[in-house]
DNA sequence: AAAAATTTAGAACAAATGTACTATTTTTTC
DNA sequence: GAAAAAATAGTACATTTGTTCTAAATTTTT
């Protein structure tokens, strides 16, 4: 493996267990085996290799939802798309832990967050629509319901983890699952009949 | 107005604009106008200014919230004692912002908060249970519906603001009503139809 | 008013960190 | 195989920050 790719492996360890105020560059360059000045040498300082990382997420990210906004979506694709999401955040999870003071120094990647988080939004909408048009979603019954349920979707997904890093004491999987589960919750009350019963098989099988 | 009064005063409003990490003993001293040796002696470091900061939000919210836990509460009061939470919280916003920084740091914070969470997850089904009965909301059609619901409710609470910060670019007044509204939405599919009636007439109101 | 306690300013120190630079080694290219 | 480029180690420096200490000033107590 490449001197570089090693660095981002350990960067990425070091900023979700310690921060990205407590990793330095000297303590990466340790726990890799090289000198600092090396490292140096591939990343000047920890900001690029945030910028580095961060570019890494927004790559999975965009691998995964692509081709499922074309696809026949189904309640079941609902919840393996939010899964692979939730999972994929969860790797990087330091840059949501630590987002705002990461904002506040590289300010480019807040608008770049800014983006991903448009798509998202119009993704829900699409998804929210397909599941009306196949019964599983009622109609919106007091206007602007959804845009508020969509509102709070992306508040929750990109701040469980955070929650998660206070109120949980172990890491992982089971964490995932946890809040992966509240926030298909989150559709409940909008199912109809037909939703609640495919929604209820789900349950079962996961 | 005393010299630790002015301090918190000024560590409040550097630690919310620039974060704790950029607030240091030096800079609040310097806008306080007192030498940093003098600060050191009324706060040894940034951690007990940081403390002091939370038991002045804890007292707060304690103050605001105990007299609700026992009136007759309806629609408006719900409304009402949100909007006070989050005003509060976004004064000390800092803490939100920081939170996951400041509780590696600071880890008997750490325990505080989730008295203070649990404190409010009560609160919320006493609230619902009276809405319940008042006949504003519905009984639980799905099991675990609601539990789900607050989980979520809890955790949007805790992160519009983090939120906030990367999707605003102004402050204030406004920021603290748009993620109100989306979080009273939240209510909206669980409501019968006298709730419906009812949220509308606050919003006309409001 | 004298004594004691509190408050304040300022200097000095140690530790950590990013940054820059040089020299050496390794790899690639021609 | 020689020349060029890339990678690496190590040193040195400036800056920031918390921390400690001393001495002076101020306030409170007696």
């Amino acid at each position: 493996m490449s001197t570089k790719s090693r660095i981002l492996e350990v960067a990425l360890r070091q900023f979700n267990e310690i921060g990205t105020d407590q990793a330095s560059l000297r303590s990466i360059a340790e726990e890799v085996g090289i000198s600092h000045g090396n490292l140096c040498y591939h990343f000047k300082n920890t900001d690029v290799l945030i910028e580095a990382l961060y570019d890494e997420l927004t790559k999975e990210i965009d691998r995964e939802l692509l081709p499922a906004l074309q696809a026949d979506i189904g309640m079941e694709e609902v919840f393996a798309q939010l899964e692979r999401t939730y999972s994929t955040l969860y790797k990087y999870r330091f840059l949501l832990l630590d987002f705002v003071r990461i904002i506040r120094r590289i300010g480019s990647l807040r608008e770049k967050f800014r983006q991903l988080i448009q798509l998202r939004r119009q993704q829900m909408w699409g998804s929210l629509q397909r599941l009306i048009e196949k019964g599983l979603l009622r109609e919106e019954w007091v206007p602007g319901m959804y845009h508020h349920f969509i509102t709070n979707m992306l508040v929750l997904s990109d701040n469980w983890i955070p929650n998660a890093e206070i109120h949980f004491d172990e890491k992982g999987e089971a964490v995932v699952r946890f809040y992966l589960e509240a926030a298909m919750g989150g559709i409940l009350p909008f199912l109809t009949e037909k939703g609640v019963e495919e929604y209820g098989r789900l349950k079962v099988e996961g």
